[in-house]
RNA sequence: GAUUUCGUAGCUCAGCUGGUAGAGCAAUACACUUUUAAUGUAUGGGCCCUGGGUUCGAGUCCCAGCGGAAUCACCA
């Protein structure tokens, strides 16, 4: 039978701050959540530990910066028996991961942004007196796995061979209320008992940074390929931008998106599908080049490639062709998937993506032949639905003739690109945005990269005739008619734009999420996100 | 949205054809002054996801719900 104080009920002593916008419902259910958090034996055993710390006089939580003066690996990197003397006054500072109780020595090891270091903790060290309840207090009894502590003293090797810290102060910098899972590694490096519930993994993001293995190199790398991208791209002379998130109009894509309202204006807005339409303007502003790193949001399905925000590179340059960002493109991503990976190889599963430049180029009509047999370049929309039929492709009554050569390419052909390839020439209808191609009629004049069977960027000689892109809208807006509700809107303040005059421009946007699962061999979405949309947990 | 599958201690996981729960790690206590997945001894810890049903009896079987994952559909 546990005792009543097993059922202690964490009350908090302020009135918990609930936005006013909540309904009723959800008012309930935050204040469910706050009044029913049981704790567990090892919780409440930790509360008792701050409060014996407190009593002790100890502030588990104190107010001064902490002079760390080392971080783990660089210690590990650096130290020798022969330069001992610089490592003779050191400071570091982490998160305990793992406690070795030998009765009057302690190991312990703490994490910190770099790795893991182990110190070394000797009670007559600590305590040279005969007072010895710091020892008893703190170290025996006060300390747990998770908390954050500091710690002074000289590096050396212990007989094991391990580079660790001689302690001579420790201080608790935080104590930690929550218990971590607790993970194992073995001399080997093998890990035991690692986190796998994706669950917790995606829920509890800080957890699964601390906790597993490699997640933090992915969450770098990621960062290092965006400043590769930044750095490729100020080179070439770009302007990094940013423009609304919130649009009255979400134009620049197909997709069904997210709708809000405005209070004060009251009207709907819209968070944007794209970034193509402002960017657009800013060429007709007089920029040159401008590019934006545009967290996009579609009201559409999640799986693990796809999460409801997400990330596009979008660049336009002026006085520039499709054929120009081909080369761009190439030339781009082998920097950075060289300065990511140092390597141009990326590997993906069971494939080796190589992304050395330059990358092969297959107009759709082709690759729709090469893969299916039919040679649909002149065919009408009844023909291609005999041929969607032939290849056992459902198809909906409102799919146009772009639609229909997009299902196949998507259902047949995809799949088979797996090294860098630029797909060219697209039909027109569903390409809305897009030029029309200089000598193929009905085509435009677009890419996309396909990279392991999947579209990693999607490019185009700028349509810049402002008549003619009235006549794409109205087209776009029959397709709505007809039950496509991703059809384009017709954004007339884009037309008025375009009718000032748009140089001749290059366009393209990157899947940012998807060339970080290449370039970190990573299968699902959720583990390039730090933290990926999840159903709200239940109270 | 559809199908399949999973949900047991803080974590990782056992639990057979139904008989009201086990291990390792973590926790608590003790021992051990260079350990390394430390060790040894002892102890505590479970609304077996939730709600119904079948049954003398359900962690186990059935139904519904919630949550996760996989596959498919839409999309990048």
């Amino acid at each position: 039978m546990r005792p009543s104080g097993m059922h202690l009920i964490f009350l908090i002593s302020h009135k918990p701050y609930i936005p006013y916008f909540c309904s009723h419902i959800y008012k309930k259910h935050y204040i469910q959540l706050i009044m029913q958090t049981t704790l567990s034996e090892q919780e409440l055993v930790r509360r008792e530990k701050l409060s014996r710390l407190q009593a002790a006089g100890i502030d588990p939580y104190p107010a001064p910066l902490y002079p760390v003066t080392h971080h783990s690996a660089d210690i590990k990197a650096a130290f020798t028996e022969e330069n001992k003397e610089a490592f003779s006054k050191v400071c570091v500072a982490g998160r305990i991961v793992s406690i070795n109780d030998k009765g009057k020595v302690f190991f312990i090891k703490i994490q910190d942004s770099k790795g893991i270091f182990q110190l070394y903790v000797k009670r007559d060290e600590l305590c040279p007196d005969e007072d010895k309840s710091f020892w008893e207090n703190v170290v025996k009894h006060g300390l747990d796995l998770g908390d954050i502590i500091g710690a002074t003293g000289y590096v050396f090797i212990t007989k094991t061979g391990e580079t660790s810290l001689h302690t001579e102060t420790i201080t608790l910098l935080s104590k930690s209320l929550k218990p971590l899972p607790v993970v194992k590694r073995d001399e080997d490096g093998n890990v035991h008992d690692a986190v796998t519930d994706p669950e917790f993994r995606y829920r509890q993001r800080y957890a699964d940074l601390i906790v597993t293995d490699g997640v933090k190199e992915t969450f770098v790398k990621i960062t290092k390929m965006k400043n590769a991208i930044r750095e490729y791209l100020n080179q070439q002379g770009a302007l990094e931008v940013d423009t609304p998130v919130l649009q009255s109009i979400p134009g620049g894509a197909a997709a069904r998106p997210f709708i809000t309202h405005h209070n004060a204006l009251d009207i709907p807005l819209y968070l944007r599908i794209a970034n193509e339409l402002y960017l657009k303007r800013l060429i007709v502003g007089g920029f040159d080049f401008v590019y934006e790193f545009s967290r996009n949001f579609r009201n559409e399905g999640m799986d693990r490639t796809h999460n409801p925000e997400f990330t596009v590179l979008e660049f336009y340059v002026a006085y520039k062709d499709y054929y120009w960002m081909m080369e761009t493109t190439e030339q781009m991503l082998e920097k950075v998937a060289l300065a990511t990976n140092d390597t141009t190889v990326a590997k993906v599963g069971e494939n080796e993506i190589n992304f050395k430049a330059p990358y092969a180029r297959v107009s759709i009509y082709d690759a729709i032949k090469e893969h299916t047999g039919f040679d649909i370049s002149e065919m009408d929309e009844a023909g291609l639905r005999d041929v969607c039929k032939q290849l056992n492709i459902p198809v909906a009554p409102s799919m146009g003739r772009g639609k229909l050569i997009d299902e196949i390419f998507g259902e047949k052909c995809e799949s088979n690109y797996i090294q860098p390839t630029f797909i060219i020439d697209y039909p027109i209808e569903m390409s809305p945005l897009t030029k029309k191609h200089r000598t193929k009629a009905g085509l435009v004049e677009r890419f996309e990269l396909m990279v392991n069977g999947k579209e990693v960027a999607n490019a185009y000689s700028e349509l810049n005739d402002p008549i003619e892109q009235r006549e794409r809208f109205e087209d776009q807006l029959s397709l709505m008619e007809r039950g496509d509700d991703e059809a384009m809107f017709i954004d007339h303040d884009f037309l008025r734009a375009l009718e000032y005059g748009m140089p001749p421009t290059a366009g393209i946007g990157f899947g940012i999420d998807r060339l970080a699962m290449m370039l970190t061999g990573q299968s699902s979405i959720q583990d390039v996100l730090f933290f990926p949309q999840m159903r709200p947990e239940k109270g």
